[in-house]
DNA sequence: CTTCTAACTAGTAATGATTACTATTTAAGT
DNA sequence: ACTTAAATAGTAATCATTACTAGTTAGAAG
């Protein structure tokens, strides 16, 4: 993976931001600093870094696919506006509320490789 | 919500199933017993039995949103064919991998309703 | 410092999943 | 049975994402 202007504004929006972007959005913050870049470009990158496990993805649950940094946290996901608020201080002792917001879920997923892909290399 | 012969064949088809079946998974089986159930039906009604909580939805990792039964248990993605593989026996003492699949990452994600939206009803 | 080339890019077209729309049908309460 | 809001089939529209192409560039090798 080569170093170009365009994946490191990339890789330095998500890496400084709060929100959790989806694909337009970081395309709207990159085209601050390079006014042409191309939309297909944003998408191609995303998707590298992501490969490069240099970024995570985040489902919001309304189908769209928003991006976050690497740094290991949780997150809480509104069932009705789909806001996504990070969780640095995860305690399954009383999970049925996380600050104010009620939890009826709990998702976990494991990332990985299978054990069919492993033999692939 | 009423309850209609497509919307009953719909949550059949995913209460019966082990694989994480598509939108389009779900088309394809559900006509096979309402020969013209239409594409937009299947959409629909994953939605409303999604926001009555009767299904769950999973993200495999590659732009697809899967369906699920209503099951406390937890996923293994693979990140490169996607594949979902159903976790019962969870143990995170030992979380580097799981049966043989390298795990490289571990989500959890907590569902519900934000502080907001309580307010709002 | 040049040369070389595979990787990358911008811009645009194509794809494909999902939603919207409309006329018609139906569940289920009165 | 009557009524009506909710649901449906079928189709058109939308919009996120990917594919394609000609031109550009990072960075390795001479």
């Amino acid at each position: 993976m080569r170093s170009t202007k365009q994946r490191n504004v990339i890789l330095d929006i998500i890496n400084n931001s709060y929100d959790h972007l989806d694909a337009y959005g970081v395309y709207e913050e990159a085209r601050k600093q390079i006014p042409n870049i191309s939309l297909g470009t944003v998408y191609r990158n995303l998707k590298s870094l992501e490969n490069a496990h240099l970024i995570d993805i985040v489902y919001d649950g309304a189908d769209k696919i928003r991006y976050d940094k690497k740094d290991f946290h949780q997150h809480f996901v509104c069932s009705k506006c789909h806001k996504i608020i990070d969780i640095y201080d995860l305690n399954f002792e009383n999970i049925n509320t996380y600050k104010n917001n009620i939890v009826m879920n709990c998702k976990i997923i494991l990332e990985g490789i299978c054990e069919e892909c492993q033999k692939e290399e």
